[in-house]
RNA sequence: CGGGGUAUAGCACAGUUGGCUAGUGCGCUCGGUUUGGGACCGAGAGGCCGCAGGUUCGAGUCCUGCUACCCCGACCA
């Protein structure tokens, strides 16, 4: 099999050889697009299954709008056609004939769900209303990578509808908050969290926030971004109520998501120079046995106590999930090469077994996450399991956070920030908050202002030394 | 959209100044030996040489055109 390129010597071509070493996903024949494989669909599936659960203890209710979108719907709200249609496909011809209006394939599903939104809701008595869904997405954007920049992409789009800006506001924070909480828990990424700037906020936004990531290059990733859309799609596809005072009102949006793109953060976080290493709640596999035999006798023992292995581990939960345990039985693989096989696709945990072990009643432990290995008694292996996966994904997010931490600093004048640049990581300093200044430090650095983190008079602006008003970071990013 | 690259077996590639039967490694199939960090031997299967024209006695190789994808930048989750 392959070698994965070093880190430290091509970090893009080291994720691309992951991606496809760690079988995640192939490049389809069509430009921009992959396919996701079973080892890449399956950490969807349990990033998908974990969010869901969050997303619905939020009292939002899952469906399901077309892809197609009349192209009036598109061009309602300026901002955001002018946001989006450069960048969409457009099905022009049906049933082999021309259509009498394009139909755009989704960007995002704002115009479609709220032409239907204002047939929805009528009364006070109709909101909050919060719905969420899981969907494919088309951007036709020049550039793209596997995961984290694709075509087509997979997503989940939460959107809402409330009474008053408070109201809004609290939800765009709570999903802010969701997607934090479940990127530690979930994806054991930490991530920075905050507004965008008025550039580079949604197209059509009142604001928007966003998580933001590190990773191991130095790069700024963008995981999720929740939106207050205030009143403006409102008033462009007529959304209105009628509150208790019987007084017609525009009601107040937002809208959340997170994309295929976690995985390719998963990935460009957590990855090192062995190729992927998973958080243990969605990796495909937690657990891999690799037996190691020469005789038919020996073959006969070690399977026998993985047997047993498995029934114990089968009787036992985590996180209140049954745990993922596999045994690798290919006779015609050496042990090797399994050993470098579930490394590269990141099995939080192996455990060996072979005969040597089998006499000594043990077997041995290897963590993904540091390499270490340990010597555990057959008895206690089962129970041992649990904590073990807790300290994998704690310990994935532990030495994310310090390389977070370790790669963000402040800086005070642009010729420090231009020199701190060039080792990446997240640059905190102070922005006079004028958008020229924005553009000035992207054109000439590339970097480009991640979070307003907050209100801030301290200090000055990084590039105009000016009185600032925000404390903002700034990196170059994904 | 600019720059660069590639297109030959499932994958990675070689193929000389045009030359007769299309090559190597990995993978695959069968048999045997192996198995504690990417095992080995033997025998096989597998090709519209991206597409379309042209030059030539003869084209994977030369010429023209096209198409597709990849990589690097600017636009973006």
């Amino acid at each position: 099999m392959a070698k994965i390129t070093k880190q430290s010597e091509d970090f893009s071509k080291w994720y691309l050889d992951t991606v496809k070493i760690a079988e995640l996903a192939d490049y389809s024949k069509v430009k921009g697009c992959m396919v996701i494989k079973p080892w890449g669909y399956a950490i969807w599936e349990h990033l998908q299954r974990g969010l869901d659960k969050k997303i619905k203890a939020a009292g939002v209710k899952n469906v399901y709008f077309p892809m197609f979108i009349p192209e009036s719907f598109i061009n309602r709200e300026k901002e955001h056609v002018e946001g989006f249609a450069p960048e969409c496909a457009i099905v022009t011809h049906g049933g082999g004939k021309k259509l009498a209006e394009p139909l755009y394939v989704r960007p995002t599903s704002e115009t479609i769900m709220y032409d239907t939104f204002s047939e929805w809701i009528q009364s006070y008595r109709d909101l909050p209303l919060k719905i969420n869904q899981w969907a494919n997405i088309v951007r036709w954007e020049m550039r793209t990578r596997p995961f984290l920049r694709t075509t087509e992409f997979l997503w989940q789009e939460g959107h809402t509808a409330h009474e008053t800006k408070e109201e809004a506001d609290a939800e765009a924070n709570r999903a802010l908050k969701m997607y934090k909480d479940f990127d530690r828990e979930f994806l054991a990424l930490p991530v920075l969290t905050g507004k965008k700037s008025e550039k580079e906020k949604f197209a059509g936004a009142l604001y928007t926030l966003c998580t933001e990531a590190l990773a191991r290059d130095g790069k700024a990733i963008q995981a999720g971004t929740s939106h207050n859309l205030g009143q403006g799609f409102a008033e462009s596809f007529g959304i209105n109520f009628l509150d208790k005072n019987n007084e017609s009102q525009k009601v107040w949006q937002t809208s959340w998501g997170v994309s295929t793109r976690l995985i390719g953060t998963i990935i460009v976080v957590h990855g090192d120079d062995n190729g992927l290493r998973l958080p243990p709640r969605v990796a495909p596999v937690q657990i891999m046995g690799v037996p190691i035999y020469r005789s038919d006798d020996d073959k006969a023992n070690v399977m026998g106590a993985f047997e047993k292995i498995k029934e114990g581990i089968s009787k036992i939960k985590w996180n209140d999930e049954e745990i993922r345990f596999e045994i690798d039985d290919r006779d015609e693989m050496s042990p090797g090469y399994k050993f470098n096989e579930w490394e590269s696709k990141g099995v939080p945990l192996r455990i060996e077994l072979g005969p040597k072990d089998f006499e000594n009643g043990s077997c041995v432990l290897v963590r993904r996450d540091t390499g270490e290995k340990q010597n555990v008694k057959l008895s206690d292996v089962v129970e041992a399991i649990p904590d073990i996966m807790t300290d994998i994904q704690t310990g994935l997010y532990d030495q994310a956070k310090k390389f977070q931490e370790e790669n963000t600093s402040d800086v005070t004048d642009y010729q420090e920030f231009k020199q701190k640049l060039e080792e990446g990581g997240f640059l905190r300093s102070g922005w006079c908050g004028s958008e020229k200044c924005e553009q000035k430090i992207q054109e000439e650095t590339k970097a480009t202002i991640r979070i307003v983190e907050s209100k801030s008079d301290d200090g000055e602006c990084v590039y105009c030394a000016e009185k600032s008003q925000h404390k903002v970071i700034l990196a170059k990013a994904y």
